[in-house]
DNA sequence: CAAAATACGTAACATACGATACAGCGCTCG
DNA sequence: CGAGCGCTGTATCGTATGTTACGTATTTTG
């Protein structure tokens, strides 16, 4: 049974040629306004001709465009006018093959944030932040794309950021520049890794500071670690989920941001002048 | 301070002639809706002429009626992007400073996988386990740690998986590979690096399937993509949340993994064996 | 109560919008 | 490699839509 708009093109976008499919992602994209303005706009919004968007309402099975702008605008008004439909939805309407892995993803942030108090974010963001020490990331075999996510921003609003990556050898030497006032972000899920916890060891004798990321069931690194984020990463998949990590990092980053807005503003204006 | 042309009607309705106040009034009541149907239909529904409805818009501060049609348009937008506050959700019951981040990621997660069939992520998953071509992965600035991890999951499943990474030099010159058979991920967020959609124009010419995981306002690469998936990345910080796009790539992996799962647990267990 | 001013609708007008015919192009298949 | 098909954009056309002028009705004020 199809019921809105949106599900008769995701149903049948596939047999779509290009440049239908391009106005159909559109749409969706911007669903369902772009739909309600003129076959014009909708084009160029598309990047397509008008004839084009024309042949595409007419594979959805309308006669004229204004048969299928009423059809979006009676959709829209059925879920202005009772917006508790939209909200109380979780029970997965499309009752699809996705839905379990994204209402575990969902159950993981909001479980993870739970068990995180705004303090303990407050105080890392404010380590983050501070400027005197350097602030080095790394991570796992799944994790270290997390570990490069978090310095790629953090970088740019403060210097002295390194993520270190490459060779096991050439990260461990950099243990030779690390000390008391710097910071060491580490992210470390299932299974750990041998070479992450020798270096965490090492790095916490030197009396560098470790912020660990990590799964609810802890790296042995948590030992050493100053602050432990637990995140949950359990979801039906053959892979645990970094999900969790993910936003509680980008949180952190947003926190660092604003903790550092009146000098990180005038340094983002100077990275910009230099492109 | 008036925000709404809802509040503005409900300002001014005092001072309106009665025709035009019964025009004021049956578009309150089928707010907003109604402005969005032509003049004839907004007319006969508010039991007034045409002209009535062009001098009731014109007092309200509007030059033409399109004007009118569009700020009510951008008004519905403004409310469907962000749908935190459309619904009457308790504003954060913990009160804390993390949760508006918290709550917007978890409203993405939610709107990004609503515009997401599963028909479409399970085109995208069978292209992506067709083990007849290569798979090459890119990101951006922010987003090529997602490349990367995506990478990181696909690679151990099956063979032929590229993270395309370093020099842009480098990774121009392996186009040379790339044919008909060939996909190729790409993550690309605003602000677009043209570097990306120069070398996804190559690519498209040169026939690759390209699968783009983009923001809602889409990427100009989305002219040459095959699948589009536009991800929500607005919440209140200094910079746009990749979560959602996260979260779509997590539930590719897991499904490419179960179609494979045959193959890629022999293949799994000669990587432990390897180790 | 009368006269003027305001409000409203009818009807004619112009514009801009959707629809269509046609030609060029790329792609597929023999 | 060539012929055929299908997709796409340009240019044109008809029409629905917003707009305006004007006359009538209604209310307001002296």
């Amino acid at each position: 049974m199809i019921s809105s708009i949106a599900e008769l093109i995701s149903d049948r976008i596939g047999t779509m040629p290009a440049g239908e499919r391009r106005a159909a992602q559109t749409l969706i994209a911007n669903y369902p306004l772009i739909g309600l303005k003129t076959v014009a706009e909708f084009s160029t919004a598309s990047g397509v001709s008008s004839p084009t968007i024309l042949r595409f309402v007419a594979r959805l099975g309308f006669q004229h465009y204004p048969e299928f702008q009423s059809a979006l605008q009676d959709e829209l008004a059925a879920q202005l006018q009772s917006p508790a439909s939209r909200t109380l939805n979780p029970p997965s309407p499309n009752g699809g093959a996705v839905s379990p892995l994204l209402e575990a993803t969902l159950d993981n942030l909001r479980e993870t944030f739970k068990h995180l108090s705004d303090k303990q974010l407050a105080d890392i963001a404010a380590r983050l932040a501070d400027r005197r020490g350097k602030t080095f990331l790394i991570g796992g075999r799944f994790t270290d794309p997390l570990a490069c996510y978090m310095a790629a921003h953090l970088a740019i609003v403060q210097p002295n950021v390194f993520h270190l990556t490459g060779q096991e050898s050439v990260w461990r030497d950099r243990l030779i520049d690390m000390g008391k006032r710097d910071v060491l972000v580490i992210f470390d899920i299932r299974r750990y890794q041998d070479s992450l916890v020798r270096f965490a060891e090492t790095a916490h004798q030197r009396g560098v500071q470790i912020v660990l990321f990590t799964d609810q069931w802890l790296s042995p690194i948590a030992r050493f670690a100053r602050h432990v984020i637990a995140g949950r990463t359990a979801v039906p998949s053959a892979w645990d989920s970094s999900a969790a990590l993910f936003v509680v990092a980008e949180t952190l980053i947003g926190a660092v941001t604003r903790q550092l807005e009146a000098d990180s503003a005038k340094r983002i204006r100077e990275l910009e002048s230099l492109r």
